[in-house]
DNA sequence: GACATCCAACTGGGATACAAGTAGGGTACG
DNA sequence: CGTACCCTACTTGTATCCCAGTTGGATGTC
């Protein structure tokens, strides 16, 4: 999730930014609703230009939509958008397992086992967000075998971006918990034995399956 | 290359970032000099604040890094960001060229015969700038056939913020002008056939030819 | 001449002041 | 009662002001 916690030493800015970030997350800003300079200034005792600046930056990241002289609306996904953005996610964990070098390969079952037992509880014990944490670990763990931290940075914002409607529609996993668990064994199969078409084809089965065209996980 | 011609609707902050951005693609402000927020608002007649919204833009972009206190740098792309850059952008055309559906396929090499021809005119006048922006619109297409938006904005900021060290290592393509047509077009044939993974693989190969691990064309 | 110190002239970050535009409600008029 | 209008209370966009931090050169000292 990376909710980058509010650091002492960040700027008036920084801490705009992530503050509204994680309230949007958090569910506190609720999609639709308008936010206002002044009031996120007064809330956070600050001037309007540092949460203007944090507007701003939340804009460039799909967050809210600024109307001139309107106000900064927060957005929600639209379909096209989480179709694209699955499409998106898909091309970098398939990258990510195309380039893998051995070595890292080896490794990622082990370090993942750990994961997909967590993944199983959190299923039994109907603990949906903590699934989803886990299972966007899962898959952001192939786009980091590619060792470029370019991909995963643009992975991560589009996996943070998601995180609700991954939420959301987190209930349809939880009728075949046993489905999205060997559909991940799969993925984790084909990715050790470095076979990037296979896990190309299972994984878009696996989006498929999990919600239509929905979040990847 | 998408400089965004100075529109007259737009807001000064908007005004500022394209302006800046041209300059610097165009070579005006070189890699390694300082941006003084004052001095880059007498030149714009405006205050301040504006340019400063586009300066933050800019470096969240890549271009510039903002040093408090100190001012922004005009930045040089590292060879880690040159390398990264050409692998996500690798991603992004196979996943176009995968993701494709027939017709489209069909229709890429009448679009870009012309676009071919052109650029083996370009090469023989030796005509370098031209060269670059065929050469670039002409990967492009291979993302556009994902018809995935999302896809297409990530990769036209790549693209567009590797103008620069793609016209420095052009002389490369130069010197075997013929070779890079003919990669040139063994991606297009494997694109229109549908093969995704000859066409990652030529495309790993035209890579690395054209410069090392330098810019995709 | 080499080095430490200090100071003045910058820098960007933030707060505040002002301008310009929008929306909605109250009011006057038909 | 319906409608057009206007005015007010908001909104963001830009300009200006203040502050703290950095830097590099002038100055004094050894």
């Amino acid at each position: 999730m990376r909710v980058s916690l509010a650091q002492q030493g960040a700027s008036a800015a920084d801490r705009a930014h992530s503050h509204i970030r994680a309230a949007i997350m958090r569910g506190d800003l609720t999609v639709g609703s308008m936010l206002s300079e002044n009031e996120l200034a007064a809330t956070l005792s600050m001037s309007r230009t540092p949460v203007r600046a944090a507007l701003t930056r939340l804009q460039d990241e799909g967050w809210v939509t600024i109307y001139a002289q309107r106000g900064a609306l927060v957005r929600e996904l639209t379909a096209d958008e989480v179709r694209e953005s699955a499409e998106t996610r898909h091309a970098l964990e398939s990258a990510g397992v195309r380039r893998a070098d051995p070595a890292r390969r080896e490794g990622l079952a082990a370090r993942l086992a750990d994961n997909l037992d967590r993944q199983e509880g959190a299923l039994l014990s109907g603990d949906v967000q903590g699934f989803a944490v886990l299972a966007m670990r899962f898959h952001r763990a192939f786009v980091e075998l590619a060792a470029n931290s370019m991909m995963l940075s643009i992975y991560d914002r589009l996996q943070d971006r998601q995180y609700l409607s991954i939420l959301r529609s987190a209930d349809r996993i939880f009728r075949e918990p046993q489905q999205a668990i060997a559909a991940h064994r799969n993925l984790l199969g084909h990715a050790q034995r470095g076979d990037w078409v296979a896990f190309a084809e299972a994984l878009d089965d696996h989006q498929e399956r999990s919600h239509g065209l929905d979040a990847t996980w």
